[in-house]
DNA sequence: TTACTTCTTTATAATCATTATAATTAGTTT
DNA sequence: AAACTAATTATAATGATTATAAAGAAGTAA
């Protein structure tokens, strides 16, 4: 059903009045229909072939764009390039330290953390961010196939 | 007792087979005695006094050398630079949406996040990684203040 | 101590992701 | 269609981090 996704978002879009351009419907379908975490770049390139003139600062405007009307999360993590998910469910990932492969999995949010947060820092809490990270069964496999 | 963690420091590099040169043991003093979670360019600029002629790689070659010797952790947000943290007890941290203020929490681990990780995914789990986002007290006060 | 080897630091340049700018183009409204 | 606004493009700038090569300091063994 992605094309479920794709046509919420393009509603989501135009109620918050962003015009949806063929970049950006291009750039969407990508980030839906990929079931991936690219990185801008990666976006970039992955439409050259439709766009051949479109800059990789359109990439990086819509991107915030569409993180602005709350359908794109941006992922950071260390030296690499930022990753960008588009939003579905809430949903938590876990990353492979051998091979970077980033995989969804859901869990019931940790409200009692947040709540543990506020009560012992005084903060007012808005949200968490959550990432488990391992070997990925394809990495296991391969050290076990070349362990002596 | 910040002299307590950085003797511990210096001898687990030690026993690592890592040289203490003074600026090593500058760089790891200031990040225990801070109490701050600072940039690379933090701690340059910190140490400038002393070492006047101290490069920017030597700080981030011998944070890499803290990091593989597990004394350091490395904390990447979006745009901004890295951050640098004394590893000391396991802890959390909740930061300021407004200031980008850092501050410690402790929480226990949570384990049974990462089982079901391993579980629904197949991976080997080895760690992760939480932090939670909220308004911190100043900013809340800040905030009434000037409402109208 | 001396010579030899190995790390470490320094200074500098290179890289690379991301953002800013200004000019052009496309959409929308009247 | 005219006028206004927003989006895209091309390009340059920024800024964090890393690579490189030369110089310096420490460790070891004779």
């Amino acid at each position: 059903m992605p094309g479920v996704f794709l046509k919420d978002a393009l509603v989501t879009l135009k109620e918050s009045g962003v015009r949806i351009t063929p970049q950006r419907h291009a750039i969407l379908e990508y980030l839906i229909t990929s079931h991936s975490h690219p990185t801008a770049d990666e976006i970039y390139k992955a439409l050259e072939e439709d766009f051949p003139n479109m800059s990789v600062a359109t990439v990086y405007n819509n991107l915030r764009v569409f993180q602005n009307s709350g359908l794109v999360k941006e992922l950071t993590y260390g030296d690499a390039s930022s990753r960008f998910d588009f939003v579905t469910h809430d949903h938590y990932h876990i990353i492979c330290d051998d091979c970077g492969k980033i995989v969804d999995f859901y869990h019931p949010g940790l409200e009692e953390v947040e709540h543990l947060a506020a009560h012992v820092t005084g903060f007012q809490v808005n949200s968490h961010r959550l990432e488990v990270y391992g070997t990925c069964p394809d990495c296991a496999a391969a050290k076990q196939t070349q362990a002596k």
